[in-house]
DNA sequence: CGGTTTTGACCGGCGC
DNA sequence: GCGCCGGTCAAAACCG
């Protein structure tokens, strides 16, 4: 991680107001994106996905922007950096959702629970070597990271997780939160913090596919059809560009329908009081205008 | 009482 | 080698 900047690329709604917001280089997103450090997490914009499969005019439509085809981007990227310049202003636009995958990075990710204090020395020597023979990094499950703006650090997202650590966000005061699905043999995992630049704004990154269905649907309550797929990146049978936006959008969808006084999805339903809450907030805040066109030239390999 | 959260310790990578 | 740091473990506390 010696040197991972990242790209930013912001494009902000027409409804706000000039262009001092259009120009990537106000923001101070060098290391940080919106107040995160993602230095650790190599990122590619969701558009990057989408670009082939999917336009921006679709998502748009998808979402029901009220407010035009422009919304708040950011990709992140850490192969090629361009330093924005270490801007000033971050007053930027609060209101915003951004949305950025993750993909794989080549840190390596630990699957094997080592003992804790280690004193049983017996096999304790092997296992080192053992894992020094693997030296080769595991490649790592793709991550789809975005941002909301929510007085909630953990969302609600139809599944189940139970929380397995907490740790202090350097230069930040709020600390960041790891969760693991609670689903047997689902190795997804998810990590929620929040910007420090921008208390509002929360960074959730999931990791991993789930290998089963979304709790929500069995149950058949608000989330259901909602979150009905099966896995945030699931599923071979489609590309993983279609899951991710089907996934996206399921996350999404409820509350950008809700910010628009829309009932798509859960007319009938009424949503759990903090979820309500959540969503309200995403409607005061205008929020979720996520996405991006942006090209960013990224190359990720791997 | 079983599942979840809290929280300090541990682990491994990385830079110096 | 040492210290920092992100991520994880796991015992204890908590909770419905």
């Amino acid at each position: 991680m010696a040197n991972e900047n990242h790209d930013l690329f912001y494009h902000h709604n027409n409804h706000h107001h000039d262009d001092d917001e259009l120009n990537p280089s106000n923001f101070s997103f060098s290391q940080n994106f919106q107040g995160f450090d993602l230095s650790t997490t190599p990122t590619t914009t969701f558009t990057d996905y989408l670009h082939g499969s999917m336009d921006y005019n679709t998502l748009s439509k998808a979402f029901d922007l009220s407010c035009s085809s422009s919304e708040v981007v950011s990709s992140i990227n850490d192969n090629n950096m361009k330093k924005s310049s270490a801007g000033d202003s971050e007053s930027s636009s609060s209101n915003e959702a951004e949305a950025v995958i993750e993909q794989d990075s080549t840190k390596m990710e630990k699957k094997d629970k080592h003992p804790k204090l280690g004193s049983q020395d017996g096999d304790e020597n092997s296992k080192k070597e053992n894992k020094v023979k693997k030296k080769e990094k595991k490649p790592k499950e793709p991550r789809f990271a975005f941002l909301t703006k929510s007085e909630i650090d953990h969302l609600e997202d139809g599944y189940r997780w139970r929380k397995y650590g907490q740790k202090a966000v350097k230069n930040s005061p709020y600390p960041r939160s790891y969760y693991r699905c609670t689903s047997q043999k689902c190795i997804v995992k998810k990590r929620v913090e929040r910007s420090y630049q921008d208390p509002s704004i929360v960074m959730t990154t999931y990791e991993g596919q789930h290998n089963h269905h979304c709790p929500a649907t069995l149950r058949g309550n608000a989330a259901s059809n909602i979150f009905s797929s099966p896995s945030l990146f699931g599923s071979n049978s489609i590309p993983l560009e279609q899951r991710i936006h089907q996934d996206f959008l399921a996350q999404f969808l409820p509350s950008y329908s809700q910010s628009n006084n829309h009932q798509m999805f859960h007319q009938n339903v009424p949503l759990p009081p903090h979820q309500q809450q959540q969503f309200q907030l995403l409607q005061d805040n205008g929020l979720l205008q996520d996405l991006l066109p942006s090209s960013f030239p990224g190359k990720q390999e791997q």
